[in-house]
RNA sequence: GCUCCCUUCGUCUAGCGGUCCAGGACGCCGCCCUCUCAAGGCGGAAACACGAGUUCGAUUCUCGUAGGGAGCGCCA
């Protein structure tokens, strides 16, 4: 089932929020004079940007599509304006409502969440319909009703003499009522002189001419409108001053464009997003790492860091690379968006979130990380506060899946020993000494923490006049079975006191067993 | 086929006619630091797709070419 929105809710068009302090759609809604006329001399006041993002359900939030939201979002919130969330889900066979949730959760995980909406577009069909009526009363649309065989001819005739395949428009000026048949639908009067000029953000501008578009499908046969209208009809709606979507959508533009004359509208400004492309340079697809956003959230990154990087990827300010979200705020302007495709680079997106690990409050990452050792099976309270796991392992592991996964050591019992970590160090000929010395010293110790515990460290390869390495080491052994952990002090310590003084006991008969 | 868009180091980018034998970052390589691994510090290799114009002068402007991409649906 779908959520209503309030601001659709049956036949509520004239008091929805969305039009509220828009005059154009005061007239759109409103009855009488109609959408053709009276429209024209309205100014929408400009000083209210509203962007949205608009995506249609068939899957989940994408990298793409959270970029896209992303630099919505920061249009918005830079100029103290509205971002609105319109689900677009006219396409019925493909549209799920665990899409919808999919890509709710990614922008709440990313923080990107909606002022207005979300907005259905299938709770707008009435909307659409009374605008097509309008249009097609004031002669700006007509019925067609060619069989799709035709249409298909037709194209195929087109292409054959080497044109685009396009309608023919031989309904056009026929004036055909309206009749029951199966292949009604409604087309749009596209101008067929002149051309449709507009300066698009981020690719400059960008001239069509009209003799290229053909009089396309406003509303289908079975009732449903056609995303290129039900999107004019929408944004106009909702006062969208702002649209800001995937370049995919360049070509449509034209026509849309017409379709907001054809209607008296003032046309918003326009931004196409270049897109996001795979590590080798091919489009994003399922095969090349085209996963969910709440996946990354899973292999163990911020949403902070993965909207640095997606601010990143296609946009700059100077040589700066860290970007809180208040200075993507303050900074961001799609106007300074690349206009070239970009590569997904993960390396990159590795660092800054180690970048982040480091940086961040590490009880607050604890939070995060105690979330992916209850997934690999961890509790995380039978250990070591995952605070101090991340102070011990921010500076050695990029995502918080292998700082759960390297963290097992304190939370769980040695799974194997590293055969040749212990040959070369537990059976080296100090090993013993330095064992037991530090089994004294650590059941000595006053305070347990990472300072104190190394100063017994040191005080051991000073008694002992050996160097750290030949303490460390045997240590490093006796409580994680590995040559490699964190610093020394911090191992023992994440170890907590009785686990350390265990396990360092048994690595003493380990060392004295041969 | 037609229309539109794109093109600086491997990657993300700075550059908006001279400041560029092109700057930063990731990655890579080397050195230093060092209890392992990292992190950190220092240094290095590495790019203006090509060809014409315009100009005293092009990475920056124009036009071609090549190579990528998108669209041409009763899909969004």
């Amino acid at each position: 089932m779908r959520t209503l929105s309030p601001y659709f809710g049956s036949g509520q068009w004239r008091g929805c929020l969305f039009t509220r302090n828009n005059p154009l759609c005061q007239v759109l809604a409103g009855q009488g004079s109609g959408i053709l006329n009276g429209l024209v001399h309205h100014h929408i006041p400009s000083m209210n940007v509203r962007t949205r993002f608009a995506p249609s359900p068939t899957g989940y939030l994408h990298v793409g599509g959270a970029r896209t939201a992303l630099y919505c979002w920061l249009e918005a919130r830079h100029h103290g304006g509205s971002f609105v969330l319109r689900i677009e889900d006219t396409d019925r066979e493909r549209s799920t409502e665990a899409a919808v949730q999919a890509i709710l959760d990614g922008m709440r995980w990313l923080g990107l969440e909606a002022d207005e909406g979300p907005v259905y577009q299938t709770a707008r069909l009435e909307r659409y319909r009374q605008v097509a009526g309008q249009l097609l009363e004031a002669g700006k649309a007509y019925y067609a009703y060619e069989s799709r065989e035709e249409i298909e001819a037709m194209r195929a005739q087109a292409m054959a003499r080497g044109d685009k395949p396009r309608y023919n428009g031989y309904y056009r000026d026929r004036n055909e009522p309206y009749r029951d048949d199966p292949n009604r639908v409604i087309r749009f009067k596209n101008p067929t002189s002149g051309s449709v000029v507009f300066d698009d953000k981020v690719k400059g501008r960008i001239e069509w001419s009209n003799a290229e578009l053909d009089d396309f499908v406003l509303f289908r046969s079975d009732g449903f409108p056609t995303y290129n209208f039900a999107v004019v009809v929408d944004d106009i709606d909702m006062g969208i001053t702002e649209v800001i979507r995937g370049d995919d959508h360049v070509n449509n533009t034209p026509r849309q464009i017409n379709v907001y004359r054809a209607l008296g509208a003032t046309v918003p400004t326009f931004a196409h997003l270049p897109m996001i492309l795979g590590a080798d340079g091919q489009k994003l697809s399922k095969r090349h790492g085209a996963v969910g956003v709440m996946q990354y959230r899973e292999d163990g990154y911020l949403p902070q860091a993965l909207l640095n990087y997606l601010v990143r990827l296609g946009w700059s300010h100077g040589d700066q690379e860290l970007f809180s979200i208040e200075e993507m705020i303050a900074l961001f302007d799609v106007a300074d968006v690349n206009a070239a495709a970009a590569r997904f680079d993960l390396a990159k997106l590795g660092w800054l979130n180690q970048q982040y690990l480091k940086q961040g409050d590490p009880s607050r990452i604890g939070e995060e990380l105690a979330w992916h050792l209850a997934r690999i099976g961890i509790d995380p309270s039978s250990g070591p506060a995952p605070a101090d796991v991340v102070v011990a392992l921010c500076d050695r592991v990029q995502t918080l899946r292998d700082m759960a996964d390297r963290a097992r050591i304190w939370y769980q019992p040695i799974a194997s020993w590293d055969e040749k970590a212990v040959r070369k160090h537990l059976h080296a000929q100090t090993a013993p000494l330095v064992l037991q010395a530090m089994l004294a010293g650590l059941q000595a110790l006053a305070e347990w923490t990472p300072a104190s515990i190394h100063g017994v460290v040191e005080q051991v390869a000073g008694t002992l006049q050996l160097g750290m390495g030949k303490v460390a080491q045997p240590l490093r052994v006796a409580i994680t079975g590995t040559q490699v952990s964190p610093s020394i002090d911090h191992t023992v310590y994440l170890a907590g006191r009785d686990e350390a003084l265990r396990r360092i006991a048994h690595a003493l008969e380990l060392a004295g067993a041969d």
